[in-house]
DNA sequence: CGAACATTTGCAACCGGGTGCAATCATTGG
DNA sequence: CCAATGATTGCACCCGGTTGCAAATGTTCG
């Protein structure tokens, strides 16, 4: 961009700006940057020239007012503290700017936020909203549905709502695979850390993990509840367990919701005194898993995978009409699903 | 919101279906909707009413084209890989929803995105710029400055550019408290791990930490580069550096350039078949650092203070003329910073 | 060379609100 | 009771683009 030193201070560049200087009407200027219209060749290296030459670019809102899109997607997050969040956000960001989208990034943590936030992605006329790991609680989708019709793309949870499409790895097959797993380690008492409850369903890994173990005759002995997905909850969690539950009576391997749970339990086993025999398997492959300080065995989701197909439901390349799409991630093995020496 | 049963599946409703509805011009239902406008409250009343019964909501893009401001700020972000980068997000973006402000993420990582990212922000016309723990090279800034006069801030860093504002934690006050706590242990020979080193001049971590062990005839020995704030460039810094020193020749002590640096460091510990004395402090106090794994004497940045005071100047109500604010923050003593039994 | 068709280009109107001013309405007071 | 004063409200026009249509220009071919 050759640089404008006459008038930086100024206002923005116009299109008008531009035609004048082009010696063509403002809507010449208009096509010159709309794909596929129709204009001259001549024409278009004018305006271009003139256009670099003042420094000139499109007021995206105001197009956005006479086109029906803005491109602007919200990104509705309420688990800042989930490491893994940061990998989707890291992904899903770069690859809707590639395609010049814009994310807002809608926190809703606070409870109360809820409905203001929506409705400031409402206000500013996203075209679509996309739930990255987000507890979809009935509220929630009601408050969304009420913004005139945009795509709700739910990525890494599931949902019944047949306005809400999902895109995640099933949890179900994911589930079956690591109870495999520690069926073929020769495990027979076997515990589930579960997170928030409302989330824990949408998941399915849990129903996957229990069908799983079933087909061997196996059930799911215990299940640690852990309220939230942060470490300390995973922590807090396991040695609750241990202190409550003599040793002879212990479960041999635990499958945790999601890595960051997976390491609070590790940190539980290596905090204690004694001695824990308990083989853990996690969910995500964040950074911290191939720690070795944790070593952990886990399961990855096809992130790229995952945020390619939302973008495409999100700009209306849905092929088909599936309301959900659901693949396969891959078992990561590392040494915390192995029997302890 | 009273439900709208005939025509939600319509377009969007606007300020004329309002005042119609409500029997009034829709120039009333603006002023209905701006904060201080002269409007009878028999008017206003009415406006409500109706905009209430027909799910009204003000088209803010609409709204920005006229007014300067567009209520939207940029946050320019490089190290999505960094957790402590998390506790600001979620800070920020909560602070400046509540605010009415929308946050669009601007994700720099790929090296090739600096200008298409910055241009997108710009034709979006955000009102200011937050550049949050992210590397401002030379060619950023000038990218930044070509947008129209817009706030640029940057969060956790430093920079000596006139026309960038600085919010951030004083990196020099703290390097000097990690530099006396060591010398309180004991320690003298004592290194310093760095990350990226053009962000590495940004922190003046480094130059308190040299100037407070100077005050006690000290220097630092050992300069360990990162390369990148990843937790594998710490443990592969460290290692390095294990496996090239003799035993008598090494640190007694490591001040990491952050927390994810220094759990690389602990985990380059924990790995090794020797026992190494070695203590390690870290800086941004994330939430890991208190896992037991880690015991991570670190320094917490006093975020909420930091991130108002962003806000504030985003906002322009920028007290006196400082360009730079910087507090100090607060150190966090676990145990990795004592010596080992 | 001129009719028939294809490309370009300009124009009025519009997207959904906001601004400044003038017209209208309601009070107040002489 | 009527004029002066202040509070409301309506209106033309603007913000910076886009759209659909018609006029203008260019091209092809009998």
């Amino acid at each position: 961009m050759t640089k404008n030193n006459s008038t930086s201070i100024e206002r923005k560049v116009t299109a008008s700006d531009v035609a004048q200087r082009a010696g063509v009407s403002k809507w010449t200027v208009s096509r010159a940057f709309t794909e596929g219209a129709s204009i001259s060749p001549n024409a278009l290296a004018r305006v271009l020239k003139a256009a670099d030459e003042l420094g000139y670019r499109p007021n995206l809102l105001a197009r956005s007012l006479s086109k029906k899109r803005t491109n602007m997607v919200g990104l509705v997050v309420d688990e800042l503290d989930n490491p893994n969040i940061f990998l989707v956000l890291d992904e899903m960001t770069r690859q809707l700017q590639r395609r010049g989208y814009m994310s807002m990034l809608l926190n809703i943590t606070a409870e109360h936020s809820y409905g203001s936030a929506l409705s400031l992605a409402d206000q500013f006329q996203v075209d679509g909203l996309i739930f990255l790991g987000t507890v979809l609680t009935d509220e929630l989708v009601r408050l969304a549905q009420e913004i005139r019709h945009i795509p709700l793309i739910v990525m890494y949870r599931n949902s019944d709502n047949p306005d809400i499409q999902v895109v995640s790895t099933d949890g179900h097959r994911a589930g079956r695979e690591i109870a495999n797993l520690f069926v073929e380690q020769g495990f027979r008492r076997i515990g589930y850390m579960l997170g928030p409850s409302s989330e824990s369903t949408q998941l399915k890994r849990l129903d996957g993990f229990r069908d799983g173990l079933g087909e061997h005759g196996l059930s799911v002995c215990t299940l640690l509840p852990a309220g939230h997905y942060r470490r300390d909850c995973g922590f807090a969690a396991l040695n609750h367990y241990l202190d409550s539950t003599p040793e002879q009576d212990r479960i041999e391997a635990l499958f945790c919701e999601n890595d960051i749970l997976a390491i609070g339990a590790l940190d539980a086993l290596r905090k204690r005194s004694e001695t824990v025999q308990l083989a853990i398997v996690g969910f995500d492959d964040i950074e911290l898993a191939a720690s070795p300080s944790y070593e952990l065995t886990t399961y990855r989701q096809p992130l790229e995978t995952l945020v390619t197909e939302v973008i495409r439901r999100l700009t209306g390349q849905n092929a088909g009409d599936m309301r959900r799409f659901l693949v396969p991630g891959k078992l990561i093995l590392r040494s915390s699903h192995l029997r302890r020496e």
